[in-house]
DNA sequence: TAGGATAATATCGCAATACAATATCGGGAA
DNA sequence: TTCCCGATATTGTATTGCGATATTATCCTA
């Protein structure tokens, strides 16, 4: 298996892919993240969403469903932004790195 | 601009990348970063490539030229087999947040 | 109704990473 | 000699990553 640090930066933009598409919680982000492959455990999670809302990209507010406290997050206008710019790398990245074939 | 954490892991894809294709050195990547919109100082380039080194997905060897020493990278099965990984990523990464269209 | 399982988030403490700034090093030019 | 340049290295601080643990509240079941 390869090395995380690769790789932090996809799920980062994975989160705001998902934020886009409706909002999600923390546990459920997690499964649809191990979905691709990548676990990531509570004391990576947490703080990765506590950080990208500091940081703008995202909103939360905390719900009850089925009786437990879950905090929902969506993505911000400044989110949607950086998710743009994302694409735009990725593209570049593939125009680089993938073989065409 | 976008904040840096989501890039780093592509900066580091381009450069195993880069050194599939040739022997690179520390400057000359950077200005090839460069090119891709990545500013990278010294301080996060020089450990960087030290550290590929160090986990095995480059080797390296200092050679002269025109005067001057260059520490020359270039990349080893390790680090093939890590870049076939992350172009998989890649692929669902862009299956997953690209509009198709 | 007490106890345990479960869902979910939060936080702690240490290790690893990022990075601006600074240092180093050798050669060429003046 | 002295200064500049190309190039790499290191230092010190702040931030991030992450395993482990704590916390909270509900549901289930005996």
């Amino acid at each position: 298996m390869v090395d995380r640090e690769f790789f932090l930066g996809f799920i980062k933009i994975h989160i705001l892919y998902h934020a886009t598409e409706g909002p999600i919680f923390g546990l459920g982000m997690a499964e649809e993240l191990a979905r691709h492959g990548y676990r990531l455990g509570p004391g990576t999670l947490y703080p990765t969403l506590h950080r990208l809302e500091k940081e703008g990209y995202l909103e939360s507010h905390p719900k009850v469903v089925g009786g437990k406290v879950r905090r929902y997050y969506t993505i911000t206008e400044k989110g949607k932004v950086a998710l743009e710019e994302a694409r735009k790398k990725i593209r570049e990245l593939v125009a680089e790195v993938m073989e065409e074939k």
